[in-house]
DNA sequence: AGCACGCCGACT
DNA sequence: GTCGGCGTGCTC
């Protein structure tokens, strides 16, 4: 293995790191630091992993392998991304078996990546050949491309392409923009250029080549034509190279000389004779260089703060948990603890205490929340602690704020972090304490690769940084607690609210009953809308939770029974009221919509019939029944637009909304205290589903929302629909009885063989035919039960067709891997992988799923 | 992710 | 016949 090589992670889903080479004058880069590199005929951005690398992947310029090639520059004299977080992104990489470049590009800032891209302009005879027509156009888009370029000026070619893409009538279909201009460009009819794209929002060195006097006069000599003996020993590169320095005595960039056949060896040469000199010179802005922005703070937020703060005695429970929580700070060495403290019971306070706790021992924290536009509250009690010591991290926020917030922790001008799941990355340095509160929220899981848990990478994380970690949650997640039960971690508990208000009493009613005496039709119980009524009686506030949005689920046509099925996803499709167009029938997975037709689009009968009801159709039936009360709703569908839902709560908060209508957003941990009545209007929505999880995720949402009851001075009430009164998570639930329910599914996933009693790993093999998808899915498996049966310790399951077996026109098989070694089943697919390396594009691993569609 | 290579359908 | 559609493979 040659020194003066870095192996390097590219934002793409390669499964290795590459391996390059620093050519002589320039100077060997750092672990984390940004470096540009060829890549596929272009040059992208990747991060060093490892310089000098011992191991180098098996492409030592070997017949079968790639040569290795030089990188073109180095962008940071400094880590980029600091060495905890790249060697935390590798973990990841490992763990959930995905490219390292996939996971580095999860724990970078927006715009850190720099990549190649290309403009365009049109020539003279583009310009005369744009109103004839081009010759072999069939699809029109090489026309359309000269016809949408300004003449005479350059363009961006993805400028260009998306204006393609809108163009005449085509459907938004790929446009392959490079091919297309490269096409033309053999035509003479427009120039093509690389140009690199991407903000220049980090400082950037380059080396900077420049002739020293001697190697002017060297020139001048060598334009005389005369020759002498310096000179004599310098080779043809060697002289064209001074030629063409001596043009610009102030200097040129290395990587611009490249592109005049002037390689970096030459230069390196010259300047060992004292001909040329090389230097560093920053191009950009230096990320480290003091720029605040200040932190913008939402409306709805302002408001809660001012209730969240005066509350500051603290029970003698809240006190005893953040005794034990500090001395364990005090150690400052890595342990966990599942805080599991019920609904209203005071975390946040505690949170807030520890990580002020840990400040003063000049540690920083993190703090870890599900959703920061749903729970603002939070996040506001912390800034008005740490003020402009405190970072945010969020998806809502804008790149650029994103970027901001991002070089101030880099910078460590900050203390703590609140942030989302992507926060886990945040490069503070000095941890001393990750909180991750609502650890069972399902939204800690990232649904696209990287799958990675927030909270199982923060565990790690606090593990490599001798960190404390504090989970927090009023229903943990049955991994956590498991992990307390068997002393992986300390278990902290909160049993009473605070100032010991009551928990919610809850009432269920059998709505099986209900339809045996008032029709199946029926939205609201009889027990339900009097008890809505009571509230809006007494100015009191009441919060429905159905969790699935839209108006009906279901439309099919009663003649022929046929239903509106999505067709690209094997689901039927959803009707919504919004829209200027009236109802629309939607998929809620690929997002296809129509009108809702009136006649059956298979045998033309008009009698289209809906069923199944939504938030939508929960709203709409609360405002007839109650015509004065002000009924809003939060779902994904209101909540899209940016600050709405934290307005929408605002609001709730302020007492200008008495009915707020939800999907489990509105479940999220919430205080409002004039909240007196949870109304639940189907428990079972998630109960029907073929997933181990259900019941788990039913106990959860159903104890979280009547958590959002009584947390003032008036008690609450929670009343709970189903068709199953006496399924064991309703019931446990009602009786917000966690311990009990733990025991209880345990035991299931005991008997079952499923996590947390052993490790899962879901498969999802997609193609254009079932037939296919279940082709490729046998031979994998196949693959992977050779490797269970010699010793791997797991066992296979499957394949068998996704729930979903269709979804966005995809035909898809899954499979699963149990076992308690995940090592084990991670090596057998990574084995198996190597075997079928194009097998990789169509299936997708879950390492630990918290979904399976 | 791009981009190149390679194999089947509708046009000069 | 060719152009160009996109399936399959590779990137140090």
């Amino acid at each position: 293995m040659p020194s003066r090589t870095v192996s390097v992670a590219v934002p793409f889903p390669i499964p290795t790191l590459l391996t390059y080479r620093v050519p002589d004058p320039i100077e060997m880069p750092v672990p984390g630091a940004r470096v540009l590199v060829p890549l596929a005929g272009r040059q992208v951005t990747g991060i060093v992993a490892e310089v000098n690398p011992r191991r180098a992947p098996e492409v030592d310029a070997g017949a079968s392998g790639t040569a290795i090639r030089d990188l073109v520059d180095v962008l940071d004299e400094r880590p980029f991304l600091p060495p905890t977080i790249t060697d935390l992104a590798l973990w990841v990489a490992d763990y959930y078996l995905c490219g390292p470049g996939e996971a580095v590009a999860a724990a970078l800032p927006p715009g850190a990546w720099l990549q190649s891209g290309y403009r365009v302009r049109i020539t003279e005879a583009g310009q005369a050949q744009a109103i004839i027509g081009v010759p072999g156009d069939r699809s029109g888009l090489r026309v359309a491309m000269l016809r949408g370029l300004p003449p005479g000026k350059w363009a961006p070619l993805g400028a260009v392409a998306s204006r393609l893409k809108g163009s005449p009538g085509k459907r938004s279909r790929h446009v392959p923009a490079l091919s297309l201009a490269r096409a033309l460009e053999r035509d003479g009819l427009v120039q093509v250029e690389e140009v690199l794209r991407g903000r220049a929002v980090a400082f950037r060195t380059r080396r900077v080549a420049a002739p020293t006097t001697a190697g002017i006069e060297a020139a001048r000599i060598l334009a005389g034509g005369s020759d002498d003996a310096v000179l004599g020993r310098l080779g043809p590169r060697q002289r064209s190279a001074l030629l063409v320095l001596v043009n610009r005595p102030e200097g040129q960039p290395v990587s611009a000389l490249a592109g005049q056949n002037v390689s970096p060896d030459t230069l390196a040469r010259l300047a060992a004779r004292g001909l040329v000199t090389l230097r560093r010179e920053a191009t950009e802005r230096d990320p480290f260089a003091v720029h605040v922005m200040p932190v913008t703070v939402q409306q709805g937020a302002e408001a809660a703060t001012a209730q969240a703060l005066p509350a500051l005695t603290l029970t003698s429970e809240q006190t005893a948990t953040l005794e034990r929580l500090r001395d364990l700070a005090r150690q400052d060495q890595f342990a966990v603890t599942l805080v599991h403290g019920v609904t209203g019971s005071g975390k946040t306070e505690i949170y807030l205490r520890l990580a002020e706790v840990v400040r003063a021992r000049g540690r920083r924290a993190l703090v870890l929340v599900p959703e920061i536009a749903l729970t603002p509250a939070l996040a506001s009690v912390f800034r008005a602690t740490f003020g402009d010591r405190l970072a945010i991290q969020h998806s809502g926020l804008s790149d650029g704020e994103r970027h901001d917030q991002w070089q101030r922790i880099r910078r460590d001008e900050v203390d703590v972090v609140v942030g989302t799941r992507s926060a886990v990355f945040a490069p503070l340095s000095s941890l001393g304490l990750i909180i991750v509160d609502e650890e069972h929220d399902a939204s800690y899981k990232q649904e696209e690769s990287p799958r990675y848990h927030g909270r199982d990478v923060a565990v790690m994380r606090a593990k490599r940084e001798g960190a404390l970690v504090v989970l927090g949650s009023a229903t943990p997640s049955l991994e956590s607690y498991h992990n307390a039960r068997t002393g992986r971690y300390g278990l902290l508990t909160l049993e009473r609210r605070v100032l010991d208000r009551p928990l919610a009493s809850v009432e269920l009613v059998n709505m099986r009953e209900e339809y045996a005496e008032l029709g199946p039709d029926l939205i609201l119980s009889r027990r339900l809308a009097s008890a809505i009524g009571e509230r809006l009686d007494r100015a009191e506030q009441v919060l429905l939770l159905l969790n699935r949005r839209g108006f009906s689920t279901v439309v099919f046509c009663r003649q022929c029974t046929e239903p509106l099925d999505c067709p690209n996803c094997s689901v039927s499709l959803t009707v919504h009221l919004s829209g200027r167009s009236g109802r629309r029938a939607r998929c809620h997975y690929c997002n296809y919509s129509i009108a809702l037709p009136h006649t059956c689009p298979r045998c033309a009968a008009p009698y289209m019939e809906q069923s199944g009801c939504g938030t939508e159709r929960i709203e709409a039936e609360v405002q007839a029944l109650f015509p004065g009360a002000r009924v809003a709703r939060l779902d994904r569908d209101t909540a899209s637009a940016r600050g709405a839902p934290a307005e929408l709560l605002g609001r709730f908060a302020r007492g200008q909304i008495s009915v707020l209508v939800g999907t489990q957003m509105v479940a999220k941990g919430h205080d409002f205290p004039k909240v007196t009545l949870v109304g639940v209007i189907s428990a079972d929505v998630g109960l029907g589903l073929a997933d181990f999880r259900a019941a788990e995720r039913t106990f959860q949402l159903l104890t979280q929302v009547v958590g959002r009851a009584g947390r003032g001075e008036q008690p609450g009430d929670a009343i709970i629909q189903t068709l199953y009164p006496e399924h064991y998570s309703i019931q446990l639930a009602c009786r917000q009885n966690y311990v009990a329910f733990y025991e209880r599914e345990i035991a299931f996933r005991r008997a079952m063989r499923y996590p947390p009693v052993v490790g899962l790993v879901n498969g999802v093999v997609g193609a254009s035919s079932l037939a296919a998808a279940f082709g490729d899915a046998n031979e994998f498996v196949r693959r992977l039960r050779q490797q269970a049966s010699s010793g791997g310790g797991f066992t296979v399951l499957g394949p068998a067709p996704a729930p979903l077996v269709r979804l966005r026109g995809e035909h898809r098989v899954q499979f699963f891997l149990k076992g308690r070694s995940r090592t084990g089943m991670k090596d057998a697919l990574r084995r198996a992988l190597a075997d079928r390396p194009t097998l990789a594009r169509r299936l997708t691993i879950d390492i630990d799923p918290l979904k399976v569609l």
